[in-house]
DNA sequence: GAGCACTGC
C-alpha cells in the first residue's frame, strides 16, 4: 500500500512547482527510510495525506501559472528590443547566458520579460538581483508599470525590512544580499527556475559569492537557468568561469561623448605642482567661459577635496550657477538638492557616490580627476585603509557615461591619455580587498566545502583566507577538526578542516559582522544583551550623527549632550536612550523628525538603526538567548542619566558594573583592537600598529591607559574610531579561553626584546615570542638562522610574484609550528641565545625548502618568467610584482637612461613569455567588434597565440 | 585635529 502511494505521488511530481517537487521528494526519501516502529501507521497516513494535498495544490498553482503569465509588451525604442528574439532563443538553448549591455540598453527591465517569453518563471520564480535597494525597488516598479500591473502581483521586490512579493509573482527583484541570505533556508534556491545577476561587473563580495554558489548549483540543478549581465567588456571572464557560456552584446543608447585629456604640457604648465582641486576649478572656468548651458559634475576623491573645490568655485561668483557638494555623509536633504530643477547651471562636486549610486539626470559635462578613495584590507596588520588611488579605466568610463544620456556630452579628464591607457582595466574586485571572515563563516555554515576549491571568479589570496580563519578562531566561531593521523594525501591538501562551534553557528545566523555577533553572545552571558544589541546595531549603520560643514560647532554642541567621557559606545547608547525617551512622550513622526533635526541626528539612519536592532533581537530570541541582567529593558538602559552629574553611590556602583560588563562584551569581539597609551592620543596597538584616537571621539585628549576600538582605519594616518577606556584586568579573564589565538596581550616589545605583560604566562609568552619575533621577524638584530630562513622565504615569494600565484609558500601557521616544536618554553631573545649556545649550532632552526614549499612549481612555467632578459645588446634584471591594481603589477625592468637608445622600443612591449597570453587577450578585447567576434573565446585564442610566439 | 561606496536570515 505504502509503495503504491509513493509511486502515485512520484508520478505527479513533474507537474508540480520546483520548490514543492523538491520538498516532497525529500519527504518521500525520509518516509522510505522510516520503519513502522518509528512512525505509527496513523502518523504515516497523515503524512501521506499532507503530501498529497501539497502536491495537488502545487499542480494547480503551476497550471494556473502556465495559463496566466503576464501579458508582455515591448518598447521598440529600446536598443535591446532589436535583439529580443535572439536573446529569447539563447535563453531557451543554454543554461547560462552572459549579456553585456551599456547604460540605456534597457537590459535590466527587459530581460526578465524575455525570460517569461522563453517560458521561464512557471516552474519557479524569475529572481533578479540588484546591488542596491533603491535599484531593486525602482526596477520592480518600472517592470510592473510596463506590464500594466500594480506592484506585488506578477512583479514584486524584496529588500531588507521590506518584502513586496506575492505568492503568485513571476518576477522577483531583490538585492543580492537577500538572495544570499535565502540560500540559508533554500540551499538549492528551489524557489527560482531562473536567476538573473544584474550589474555583475560591480563585483561586490555578494556578487562574487553568489556567482560561486550558482556555479556549484548548476551541476545539481540542471533545470536552473542563470543570466549574468554586465556593463563592460569584461564578459570573457564570466564566460570562462561558466564553461564558456555564450555572450551576447547589446548596444547602449548613448549620445556621443567627446573625451578631452589634459596633455602632459598642460599638466606641468605654470607652477609645476598644481593640485587636482585647482585643475578642476580651471576646467570649470573654461566651461563657464564657453557657455552657460548644461550641468557639470566634478568627480573628487575625498570630502575634503570637495569642500575645497566648492570654496574655490564659490569664490568665482559665477553668474547663475549653483555649486552643490555631494557625498554619502551629507544629510539627505542636502543630497536631494542635486535633483532640484533650477534656472541656472548646476555644478555638482561629488565623490564616487555619483559613479553608480546616485544618477543625476541632464548632466552635459563631466570633469574627472581620475582619483578615488578605495578601501583595502591588509591581513598582515589587520587594518583597513582608504587610500586615494588612480581609478581604473572601466571606472573612468563609468564616470564618462554620466553625461551623454540626453544629448551630446563632454568629458574632461584631468590627466594625459597616456596615463589613462596605463591604468588597470578594472578595479580589483572586492573579494581581493576585503576581510573574509564573514564569507568564510558563511561558507562553513552553508557547508560549501573547502574554500580553496570554491569556484570564485577571482580567488582571494591565501594570506587573506588564512587571516579570515584566524579571526574566526580568535572569536571562537570555529574549531579545527582533529585528525587522528594525517595521511600523505591529506597532507598535500592545503587547508585544515574547520567546524563551527556552538557560538559560531549562532553567529552565522546573525545579519551582522562576526565581531559584532560575537559581542552579542558574550553580552548574553554577561547579562547586558539589551545594551550591546543597541551598540552592535549602531556599529553596523552609518554614524547617525550629522555634521554639516557650515554648522560644525552647533552640531558638536548638540552631540556633546550625549557624550560619555569614557566611552563612545556609551555615547551611542545615550543617543538611543534619549531618542526613545522623547519618542515615548511624543509618539509622532513629525515631532521625532524635529527632535533629530534639532540634535543633528539623521532620522533615516536612526530608523535603520531601530530596524536592525529589531532584526537582531528577533534572531536572538529565536535562539533562546535572553538577557539575564537586572531586568533592564532596551528602552531604558541602566546608564546614568544625561546631564545628571549628581548620582549617588549605589547608582555609581551600578553604573561602573554596567560599564564593565558592556565593555567586556565589546572586547570579546574586538580583542585584536586594543591599544595601550604611548603619548597623548597616540596608542600602541597589536601587530606593531600605532593608532591615533580620531578627533571626533569623546576620548580625544582625554583617554587613559588602555583602550578598545571598534574600528581602525587608515586615511591620512591610522585612526581609532569609536573607542572606550578599558581596565586591563578585564583582558585576562577574556583572554583565558582564547589566549592561544591572541597575540596581543601580553604583547611583544621590540625595543626590549621581550614579551611585556601585566602577568606573564610563559606558554602564552612563548607563542607570542615565536610569532612576533621569529615568524613576523619583528626583531632588532635578526639572528643568523633567521637571515637564512628569511632569504629562503624571499626566494619563494619572488617566485610567487613571477608566476602570479599566492599559494606556493606555506602558511604562517606551519612556520610557527616549525619553531614551536623546537623552542618550547623559550619566550625571549636572551633565553633563545642561551639555548643556541648550549646546543652549539643553529642548524636545527634553519629551514629547508621542504619546510616552506606547499608544492614545487612547474619548471617549464618558471622558464616563462626569466630573471634576466636581453633587449637589444644588453641584459636587464626583471622585477616581478603580483599586486593586481597597483602600478607595478606585472614585470618591471629598469633601463638606465644611457642605455635607453640600445633598447628597441617594440621589444619592451613583449618582455616575458609568461605574460604574452594576458597581453594578447587584452589586445583582442580592444579590437573593433567585427574582428573580435572572430576570435572568441578570447582566452583560448590568446593561449594558442602566445604559444606561437618564439623567444 | 577629521572618512569612498554598498549590503544582510
Amino acid at each position: 500500500m505504502k509503495n503504491d502511494r509513493i509511486k502515485k505521488i512520484e508520478s505527479l511530481l513533474p507537474k508540480a512547482l520546483c520548490a514543492d517537487r523538491q520538498a516532497v521528494r525529500r519527504e518521500i526519501v525520509r518516509l522510505k527510510r522510516f520503519k513502522t516502529k518509528i512512525l505509527s501507521d496513523k502518523n504515516v497516513k497523515q503524512k501521506f495525506i499532507q503530501l498529497e494535498k501539497q502536491i495537488h495544490a502545487s499542480i494547480k498553482k503551476k497550471s494556473w501559472r502556465e495559463k496566466n503569465p503576464p501579458a508582455l509588451t515591448y518598447n521598440p525604442c529600446l536598443p535591446i528590443t532589436d535583439k529580443k528574439n535572439e536573446i529569447i532563443d539563447l535563453i531557451s538553448k543554454n543554461q547560462v547566458l552572459i549579456i553585456s549591455g551599456e547604460t540605456g540598453s534597457g537590459k535590466t527591465t527587459q530581460i526578465p520579460k524575455f525570460c517569461i517569453a522563453a517560458g521561464r518563471g512557471i516552474d519557479g520564480k524569475i529572481g533578479c538581483t540588484q546591488p542596491r535597494r533603491i535599484a531593486a525597488t525602482t526596477v520592480a516598479r518600472r517592470i510592473a508599470e510596463e506590464l500594466g500591473e500594480e506592484l506585488g502581483k506578477s512583479v514584486g521586490y524584496k529588500i531588507r525590512f521590506k518584502d513586496k512579493t506575492g505568492g503568485d509573482a513571476f518576477i522577483k527583484i531583490m538585492t543580492d544580499g537577500i538572495l544570499l541570505a535565502e540560500t540559508r533556508n533554500d540551499k538549492y534556491l528551489n524557489e527560482y527556475d531562473t536567476i538573473i545577476v544584474d550589474e555583475a561587473h560591480e563585483r561586490s563580495l555578494n556578487i562574487d559569492f553568489i556567482l560561486g554558489i550558482l556555479k556549484t548549483l548548476l551541476k545539481k540543478r540542471k533545470d536552473l537557468k542563470v543570466i549574468i549581465t554586465s556593463a563592460t567588456i569584461d564578459t570573457e571572464k564570466f564566460s570562462k568561469a561558466f564553461d564558456n557560456a555564450p555572450v551576447i552584446e547589446v548596444s547602449g543608447r548613448m549620445y556621443p561623448v567627446d573625451v578631452q585629456y589634459f596633455t602632459i604640457e598642460q599638466e606641468s604648465e605654470g607652477s609645476d605642482e598644481r593640485t587636482h582641486v585647482e585643475m578642476a576649478a580651471l576646467a570649470v572656468d573654461k566651461l563657464q567661459k564657453k557657455s552657460l548651458y548644461g550641468d557639470i559634475i566634478v568627480f573628487m576623491p575625498t570630502e575634503q577635496d570637495i569642500r575645497e573645490t566648492c570654496e574655490i568655485l564659490e569664490g568665482r561668483n559665477y553668474k547663475s550657477a549653483i555649486i552643490l557638494p555631494l557625498y554619502a555623509r551629507l544629510s539627505s536633504s542636502e543630497q536631494s538638492k542635486v535633483f532640484s530643477r533650477l534656472t541656472g547651471r548646476k555644478i555638482i562636486v561629488a565623490t564616487n557616490i555619483a559613479e553608480t549610486s546616485i544618477t543625476i539626470p541632464g548632466i552635459k559635462y563631466v570633469i574627472d580627476t581620475g582619483l578615488a578613495r578605495i578601501s583595502r584590507y591588509t591581513p598582515r596588520s589587520r587594518t583597513t585603509s582608504l587610500p586615494v588611488v588612480p581609478i581604473s579605466r572601466s571606472s573612468a568610463d563609468q564616470r564618462k557615461g554620466r553625461c551623454g544620456r540626453v544629448e551630446n556630452g563632454i568629458c574632461i579628464r584631468l590627466y594625459p591619455e597616456q596615463d589613462f591607457l596605463s591604468r588597470t582595466l578594472f578595479t580589483p574586485p572586492e573579494i581581493l580587498r576585503a576581510n573574509l571572515a564573514e564569507v568564510i563563516l558563511r561558507m562553513i555554515a552553508l557547508k560549501l566545502g573547502n574554500i580553496e576549491d570554491f569556484p570564485f571568479i577571482d580567488r582571494p589570496a591565501a594570506r587573506s583566507i588564512r587571516d579570515g580563519f584566524d579571526l574566526l578562531l580568535e572569536l571562537g566561531a570555529i574549531k579545527p577538526v582533529k585528525r587522528a593521523k594525517k595521511s600523505e594525501a591529506e597532507k598535500s591538501k592545503k587547508s585544515d578542516v574547520f567546524l563551527l562551534t556552538e557560538k559560531g553557528s549562532l553567529m552565522a545566523q546573525m545579519p551582522v559582522d562576526p565581531r559584532l555577533s560575537r559581542m552579542l553572545i558574550e553580552a548574553n552571558q554577561e547579562g547586558c544583551l539589551n545594551e550591546v544589541a543597541i551598540i552592535a546595531s549602531a556599529l553596523s549603520i552609518q554614524d547617525p550623527r550629522e555634521r554639516p560643514v557650515e554648522k560644525t560647532q552647533e552640531a558638536d554642541q548638540m552631540h556633546a549632550l550625549f557624550r560619555d567621557p569614557l566611552s563612545d559606545f556609551i555615547t551611542l547608547l545615550n543617543i538611543w536612550k534619549k531618542y526613545h525617551d522623547v519618542r515615548q512622550k511624543e509618539k509622532s513622526t513629525s515631532r521625532m523628525k524635529k527632535f533629530c533635526k534639532k540634535h543633528y541626528l539623521s532620522f533615516k539612519r536612526i530608523r535603520e538603526w531601530r530596524d536592525i536592532h529589531a532584526q537582531i533581537s528577533t534572531v536572538l530570541q529565536g535562539s533562546g538567548a535572553r538577557d539575564q541582567g537586572s531586568g533592564i529593558r532596551s528602552q531604558g538602559p541602566g546608564i546614568r542619566d544625561l546631564g545628571s552629574a549628581k548620582a549617588n553611590n549605589s547608582e555609581q556602583e551600578f553604573y561602573s558594573k554596567q560599564y564593565e560588563v558592556i565593555h567586556k562584551s565589546i572586547l570579546s569581539g574586538f580583542l585584536s583592537n586594543i591599544a595601550v597609551k604611548k603619548e597623548k592620543n597616540i596608542f600602541q596597538a597589536a601587530k606593531g600598529k600605532e593608532v591615533m584616537i580620531f578627533p571626533g571621539s569623546g576620548l580625544f585628549n582625554k583617554a587613559k591607559t588602555w583602550i578598545v576600538a571598534a574600528e581602525m582605519v587608515e586615511t591620512s594616518r591610522l585612526f581609532a574610531r569609536t573607542v572606550a577606556d578599558i581596565d586591563s584586568r578585564w583582558l585576562e579573564a577574556l583572554g583565558k579561553n582564547q589566549c592561544k589565538y591572541t597575540y596581543l596581550k601580553p604583547h611583544w616589545e621590540r625595543s626590549r626584546g621581550e614579551v611585556v605583560a601585566c602577568e606573564q604566562v610563559s606558554e602564552e609568552a612563548s607563542e607570542i615570542f615565536i610569532r612576533s619575533a621569529l615568524v613576523e621577524g619583528d626583531i632588532r638584530e635578526p639572528l643568523p638562522f633567521m637571515e637564512h630562513n628569511r632569504r629562503l622565504i624571499d626566494e619563494i615569494s619572488s617566485m610567487e610574484n613571477r608566476l602570479r600565484k599566492r599559494d606556493i609558500l606555506t602558511n604562517e601557521e606551519d612556520i610557527f609550528d616549525f619553531y614551536h616544536k623546537k623552542l618550547e618554553g623559550i619566550y625571549d631573545i636572551r633565553t633563545l641565545k642561551q639555548h643556541l649556545k648550549k646546543r652549539g649550532t643553529d642548524g636545527f632552526l634553519r629551514m629547508k625548502k621542504d619546510d616552506l614549499f606547499r608544492y614545487f612549481p612547474d619548471e617549464e612555467e618558471l622558464y616563462l618568467f626569466p630573471d634576466k632578459i636581453t633587449l637589444g645588446t644588453n641584459q636587464f634584471q626583471c622585477n616581478y610584482s603580483f599586486e593586481p591594481g597597483s602600478r607595478d603589477d606585472g614585470v618591471t625592468i629598469k633601463v638606465p637612461s644611457a642605455l635607453a637608445a640600445t633598447v628597441p622600443a617594440e621589444s619592451v612591449e613583449w618582455l616575458v613569455p609568461g605574460l604574452y597570453s594576458e597581453k594578447i587577450a587584452a589586445l583582442i578585447k580592444s579590437l573593433p567588434k567585427d574582428y573580435r567576434k572572430q576570435l572568441v573565446p578570447v582566452a583560448n585564442t590568446a593561449d594558442s597565440g602566445s604559444e606561437q610566439i618564439h623567444f
